[in-house]
RNA sequence: CGGGAAGGCCGGGCGGUCGCGGCCCCAUCCGGGGUCGAGGAAAGUCCGGACUCACUGAAACAUGGGUGCCGGGUAACGCCCGGCGAAGGCAACUUUAGGGACAGCGCCACAGAGAACAGACUGCCAUCUAUAAGAUGGCACAGGUGAAACGGUGGGGUAAAAGCCCACCUCGUUGCGUGCAAGCGUGACGGAGACGGCAAGCCCCACCCAGAGCAAUGCCAAAUAGGGCCCGCACCGUGGCGCGUUUCACGCCCCGCAGGGCCGGGUUGGCAGCUAGAUCCCCGGGGCAAUCCGGGGGCCAGAUGAAUGAUCGCCCAGGAACGGCACGCCGUUCUGGACAGGAUCCGGCUUACAGGCCUUCCCGCAUU
């Protein structure tokens, strides 16, 4: 239950010149279960699970299920996902913590991007409470 | 101009800013630059192959599955092209699961008198009794039912009729011409006189096929497990075994042992397989076509919790409302871009698809 990652932290986690984390993909079904087990925020685009870890990284991991619908419609669903992540979360997301953000079916992809935004924002400040 | 038929194509474009995946280059590091980056269906996974592993091979038979007019194309196909037959349409053209129903079995609902070695409900005719009507005999023409009714049209014939007889059609046998062929055309026969349909029911015939799939498979590392195999020596028999049966070929085979040598299984860690190919574009030639041959040029995704996104501007199609008039054009505002995304790779089929473009042809009207 150890990934490499935690043997050797090669890249200690400091906001380089441009101002961006550099983010760590979640890629273990053990991961996304235990994050599961942890705080959950609901809002309209998305649901943000979050659990906080111990070790100096940000980890995120996205998850559409095809609930969310045909192919198509889950990739767009997780590329929208994956961008307010990049764009929100090194200034907004806690050091040390694990965040899963999955996809709702239909609302993902169609809702106003700055909406998904601020709703992101909100989620995080409910779940670090 | 209106209506219709067939085939092909596109499937938004350009430019900012920030970001993503592969490869290459520069850099001590941070990082920077270049380049490439989803489809006509990438889809469904329905056929056909390549490739990999497994499998002792060949032939015949059996079993199971598939295909089914003819010719061609192809690596192959159940695909494609060109013909033939049949059906539909004024036509362009379209559709077609199209071998065999004297090898055998089976089925033919409802309706109808009768649905398969025929039978007679309403009828027709003759004779008798004789008021309507009935009895006996003859007939299978007409009516009605049905998806389908025991040949069709015309004539002769008869009490009324019927392949009862005749001509043509049809069916069978056969000759000639033509075509590679399916077939088409035409002739002969004192040949037949009804012989139903269904084989997308079993079946028969001809031909083809036969396990598993890239999570295939190979290598490396780690941890786990403790066993298995081979060689050699020795030894036995003309016997047994080798995934349907038989034959042939080939291979293997008790127990024991001084010794020598080798290794399997599972695990979603990594690497390989992994993208240059029945490939794409252009030109020339053969062919009605599918497609083939030759020449030149190009490199065109290789991810693995899986890369194309966010946002802004202009333009291009489309839609709606309002206004203007020369009545199908112009202006303003708003709206707005189908189906859908690789996962080993090809050839097909099928299904989904907003809107638009091009070519050829047919019919009708008008004009010359």
């Amino acid at each position: 239950m150890v990934s490499r990652s935690d043997i050797q932290p090669q890249t200690p986690v400091e906001p380089c010149s441009a101002g961006f984390l550099v983010l760590e993909t979640l890629k273990k079904r053990a991961d996304f279960q235990r994050t599961a087990r942890g705080k959950r925020a609901h809002k309209d685009g998305f649901v943000l699970q979050a659990t906080p870890t111990g070790r100096p990284t940000i980890r995120i991991g996205f998850t559409c299920s095809k609930k969310v619908g045909n192919a198509v419609a889950r990739n767009r669903a997780k590329r929208r996902l994956r961008e307010i992540a990049r764009l929100m979360l090194p200034t907004h997301g806690k050091q040390g913590w694990d965040y899963v953000l999955i996809g709702r079916a239909s609302v993902t992809a169609s809702l106003p991007f700055d909406t998904l935004k601020q709703d992101f924002v909100a989620a995080l400040e409910k779940v670090h409470q």
